[in-house]
DNA sequence: ATAGTTTTGTACTAATTAGTACATAAGATA
DNA sequence: TATCTTATGTACTAATTAGTACAAAACTAT
């Protein structure tokens, strides 16, 4: 049993749960970006103050790794789930529906987080690109098990070698979350949904 | 001949031309984004004090919407250019090429500037979105004259709608830049460039 | 109740941001 | 040379940024 998993009751108690709060400034990050939340935008979505927030975490970048971290994990629970209700392809194809349904339902498109900040940050946050590349990693290598879950169940017949099939996949997924963010307007949507079916057949 | 055209001799002379600085501010935005580049970068890369920009200039935002007009403009001729020089496939496909050169070449791979600034000011900054759309369409027609071309001409066989083929050619595009930049280790980077070759042969 | 411990609320700091004010420089014209 | 005009250089401003300092609050243990 480690010292953290003690429990404490001395002092003023926390009125918040950490796990929680990190989960709040994720799905913030991921609406808005890294650059684009100011602590004061994050300490509103975690409803929390400074100090707490302080005490807690070591700094913006620490909570935007944990963020990342969590995404990665909250994703594979998701895509686990599915994948064992509506089978592996299936579950690919949702990746894309949903992020098209995004756009119709919410007016915005938020992509993958991972992705999304690998593009913000590389460059730029030397730290955060290096953890954003293993956590890429992954994810990549839990899509290619994907499918190739989806070949053994010859939901997939394209014999096309998986992992080169994996980046085709997430290349389009993140095309189309792009595209529909840059132009909101393109008339054929619904060719990019065949565009990845025949890729997947 | 309108006012502007009449030269002006009277006064302390420019010591700048302002095309030339909206081509250098251009290139500095398409390399490190509009939020990204503070008004003491943009002074540096274009050499001018802060005086002469504000005199020349409305404000940020202002050169953003013209450095994002110049950008078309100028991948408009050197696509024409390219075109006349090698055909309209080879075009497309130089496209592709040189996104993957450039991140073995320079270690950074830019995108497009109309994409990338789509995804980048989209709910953010909402005139710079709306010309951003306009650009774009433009863009997209740019490219589906090139696919007519190129079908015309036998360098493309395949039957589909030309629209909704430059709309997949531009989602591969910017897929393949979004992973470049995310995920610069991709093992299969090459197999992208047969993606797009199977899509517009 | 009082001391000890930890969390919270508020006020601050130093750096950076876009943009402004104003005096001075550099030319043309008279 | 004096004046008019426009451009430039420098110093400022007000807002926002991430992060810190410190006193007050809220709990446990004695």
């Amino acid at each position: 049993m480690t010292n953290k998993s003690i429990k404490n009751n001395i002092g003023r108690p926390k009125t918040f749960d950490k796990e929680n709060v990190v989960k709040l400034a994720m799905y913030h990050f991921w609406e808005n970006g890294y650059d684009n939340t100011s602590l004061d935008d994050l300490l509103l979505a975690m409803g929390i103050k400074k100090s707490s927030f302080y005490r807690t975490f070591k700094s913006k970048e620490e909570i935007f790794s944990l963020s990342l971290h969590l995404y990665r994990e909250e994703t594979f629970k998701l895509l686990t789930n599915l994948k064992n209700e509506i089978g592996a392809k299936q579950t690919l194809i949702f990746l894309i529906k949903d992020t098209i349904e995004q756009l119709t339902i919410n007016g915005k498109v938020k992509g993958c987080l991972l992705m999304n900040s690998g593009k913000e940050c590389y460059l730029k946050y030397p730290n955060l690109s290096n953890q954003i590349h293993i956590e890429l990693e992954e994810f990549t290598n839990f899509i290619t098990k994907l499918i190739n879950e989806a070949k053994k169940n010859n939901e997939i017949t394209n014999k096309m070698d998986s992992e080169k099939l994996a980046i085709r996949f997430l290349t389009l997924y993140n095309g189309i979350a792009m595209m529909l963010q840059a132009k909101s307007d393109i008339k054929t949507i619904d060719d990019l949904l065949i565009f990845v079916e025949e890729l997947i057949a």
